[in-house]
DNA sequence: AGCATGCGCTAGGTAAGCCTAGCGCATGAA
DNA sequence: TTCATGCGCTAGGCTTACCTAGCGCATGCT
């Protein structure tokens, strides 16, 4: 039932040994700097394996990439293309930590009741 | 542990049970459009779990959140870019073109009651 | 000739991600 | 009331991320 194209995947650990390779890193100093065993980088690179994003995160860091970019790498960013709406004020009230839902709920209603009105 | 100012949300499983709640969906409605199972968007919510990181990207597209501000959440950018601090709300507000002195008035009162009362 | 040190990789285990089946509690209609 | 439906959560198993120990092959030093 997997299903998926994984062709980011696949890519992905290809990607790392190239980026390894171009810092001029072993496997055993790349995985002691990203804090991870380096037989789980052999697998990772040759694609047995898939890895957390954390894993990745450091790796990145490791490599003095962005975390963006191995994401992107990974197929972990792109596919959101829609239009979230990107109005400044409903994302904002969306992440506001200190309002409950139901404050958002009610901060949403007057904003759009606002913007709604002509 | 309680960095209530700096960083939003105390848990990944608490600003998504938020963002569900936001959209009224039930636990099983969103695991069905995020194609996880609803018990393991039980444990997620409550962090019992860390979810992978495709997890959390279909995650943030059934709750028609960018990726990014998924993973930032999670802790999993470093840098990031859509600053979700408290001050987002008034920044974003002032800015809205669409709102006249009167509204953005209104709504930062509103605002300001919510998040200054204990 | 050793023997040391580095490499990438295999073997096999533990823990965590993620699942299906099903529980107990609300709400609401017949 | 009873029955149905929907909710969130528990129990327990399968799968995979990730580990440690150790292999075999190069290189280099003495």
């Amino acid at each position: 039932m997997n299903d998926e194209g994984k062709v980011g995947w696949r890519t992905l650990g290809e990607f790392i040994r190239g980026q390894r390779e171009l810092a001029n890193l072993s496997m055993r100093q790349l995985a002691e700097i990203a804090k991870i065993s380096n037989p789980y980088l052999s697998q990772v690179e040759r694609g047995l394996y898939k890895p957390s994003a954390d894993v990745l995160k450091n790796i990145a860091n490791a490599l003095h990439l962005s975390a963006e970019t191995m994401y992107a790498q990974a197929g972990l960013l792109d596919d959101s293309k829609d239009g979230a709406d990107h109005h400044g004020v409903e994302h904002a009230i969306k992440l506001d930590p200190r309002l409950s839902v139901d404050q958002k709920d009610a901060l949403m209603r007057i904003y759009r009741s606002f913007t709604n009105e002509g």
